[in-house]
DNA sequence: TAATGAAAGTCATACGTATGACTCCTGTCT
DNA sequence: AGACAGGAGTCATACGTATGACTTTCATTA
């Protein structure tokens, strides 16, 4: 009773062919060998047993297991789950299965993507660009990865240009009128995160608005890490009338912080974030922030990863637009100032409508 | 300079041995087969050629691919993404990998799901039970899968135990003196959907309390969604005192519902949630809400599909308990009656503070 | 009429591993 | 001394597919 899987054998006996026969009409090389009507035969004898072509035997023969493998950070953060879902779809649309590889902060990807490569396991490698790989890991990589998050020389890549995104949500604080700008930067030894404190910093530099060390600060990845961080940089007198953080989960922090200060945002306290996850939308008032469009991002690394892998063309890097979403949790610098200003009164419902 | 991957036979020749003796030494049968010189011989030589036995060939040896497959509904609700977290983290522990197929609300998972099964390519699946299989479907899923979210007598299950977390919510929210209670339904048709309406019906009818069908809705899954879902329910006089919602998610509708009536949480309106997502956090005032253990869930189902796999014990089904998490969106049914109730200040702690 | 060539298939083999059936060697016991 | 046991390896084969090299059939052309 324990009947195992159907083979291109079976296949072939039951419609009267031989096995090679089989294997062209499903590997799709039928024209010109095998004419309509056995081919139909094929098939329906291939129906009626259920028959799958056996996807070991294929990548045995054919050194290629349409497999490719994600490493993930953090499957929790939203940012990561959109590039997940952006990228499976991507992949299934072309063929392709996609696993994934949970990844904790350290770089304990190292054994299993590259032991997923060396055994043939998979053909590819979607890496989150958190740490750089070494020499050898290189060596192991080249012709089957992937970078997203970063820039690079030596693999194709998928960076967020993390400077205009900046540059947009600092400007849009500006015009509101701010000139105390704080940061609350996620403590993350990792290329887009140095990027954004950079970003923040040369913004300011260009607007020549004054650098406070104490309106910056890094924070653990986390909400209740953000509060305490926020709540440094909140806490004395003389605090930033606008602060921009690294990404939605630290606002949430800040939010909390205004609370427990009394602050109110935006009237207060105008904020910014970077991701445009859902987050965005619970956070009352909503959250002006610099999306990423994560799923596009997953989509967009997978196809360079696809073409890699092809060989053929030379797909170069790609970077992403980022956009600042307005919403109500940025106005004007000071409710005391409202009413002397007259002619901004645009700024205004654009900011805090 | 296309260097292929090392072989094992590659191995052997360096080594000095014959193919037989790598395969023995990697596949463990070592002892009683293989020296001890040789077996490191054997070790060193393969270290100095980077090699990994070649996984498809091992498939098709031994017909197990040491992958697994889930089919997630949607990945960027947290409450998946902990489940496939908790799932991919126990599946490596065991040396298998996970592999995942983006499912749409419709039951689009057949295709690739089966087709995966058929062809070997992975050896079991993890299945939410959004939509139960059909008769042929489960000829093909017998002994390979477990089912998540629901019971079955047909296959292994991994339930949530919706009746308890919801008595408890409801209970919670009779203590603080509710009598009027409301509910804000998914309207999804699975199980688990189905049994939370079942059981706040219960609940109440228990209880001797009003059932009004004005004071229950049905939403889409989505924050906008329950947010007009629950207009409609709080819209006229005659409003619930408290509402239960189906998921994290519908209560960011119901909140915003509030704030656009004037009404204020905890204080006009106490909220509970089901889920425990990052979102109970990110809400102010932060939610009450019944937990699920997404991360274990996630591990339990996996454990018992290793279990069927193996196929040597009888894993039966397992109900996962449900906490009810009391936060700050519960207190005392009205304002007005705090002053006159003395008895009663510790609920008004617990629920309020 | 014979040569040509395309269409329609079949054959045999290789992909890399795992393993049951052998072989060979070295002691040990009677 | 002969028999026997167990340790240490090797041999040969099967897993299911894909494909280059053949073969056969049949119609067309010179």
């Amino acid at each position: 009773m324990k009947k195992s899987s159907p083979t291109s054998l079976d296949v072939a006996r039951l419609a009267g062919v031989s096995q090679s026969a089989v294997s062209l009409v499903f590997g799709g090389k039928a024209t010109g060998r095998i004419g309509k009507r056995t081919e139909q035969a094929i098939l329906t004898a291939a129906r009626g047993l259920a028959y799958r072509p056996n996807s070991a035997a294929r990548t045995l023969r054919l050194g290629r297991s349409r497999l490719l493998i994600i490493a993930v950070p953090d499957i929790d953060n939203p940012y990561f789950a959109g590039v997940l879902k952006g990228a499976e779809r991507e992949a299934r649309k072309h063929g392709y299965s996609v696993t994934m590889a949970a990844v904790q902060k350290n770089r304990d990807w190292q054994p299993v993507i590259l032991d997923a490569l060396l055994s043939g396991s998979v053909d590819g490698v979607l890496l989150f660009a958190m740490h750089p790989p070494t020499m050898k890991e290189k060596r192991i990589l080249r012709g089957k990865a992937v970078l997203v998050d970063a820039s690079s020389e030596e693999f194709p890549s998928v960076a967020l240009d993390i400077e205009s995104g900046m540059r947009a949500a600092m400007l849009h604080l500006q015009e509101l009128g701010h000139t105390r700008i704080g940061h609350l930067a996620a403590g993350i030894d990792a290329e887009t995160f140095t990027l954004r404190r950079k970003s923040y910093l040369d913004a300011l530099r260009k607007a020549k608005l004054p650098i406070q060390t104490a309106w910056q600060a890094d924070a653990p990845f986390t909400i209740s890490g953000a509060f305490a961080a926020a709540c440094q940089i909140l806490g004395n007198r003389d605090r930033p009338s606008a602060v921009v953080c690294d990404s939605d989960v630290l606002a949430v922090g800040v939010y909390k912080a205004a609370k427990a200060l009394q602050l109110t945002v935006p009237d207060d306290l105008s904020v910014v974030g970077i991701d445009d996850s859902i987050i965005a939308l619970i956070l009352d008032p909503e959250l002006t922030t610099v999306a990423i469009p994560a799923r596009s991002v997953g989509q967009q690394a997978l196809r360079l990863l696809l073409g890699v892998l092809r060989g053929s063309d030379v797909p170069s890097s790609s970077t992403v637009p980022l956009e600042l979403v307005i919403r109500k949790s940025t106005a004007l610098v000071s409710p005391a100032k409202r009413s002397k200003l007259q002619g901004s009164s645009k700024l205004q419902d654009k900011g805090a409508m």
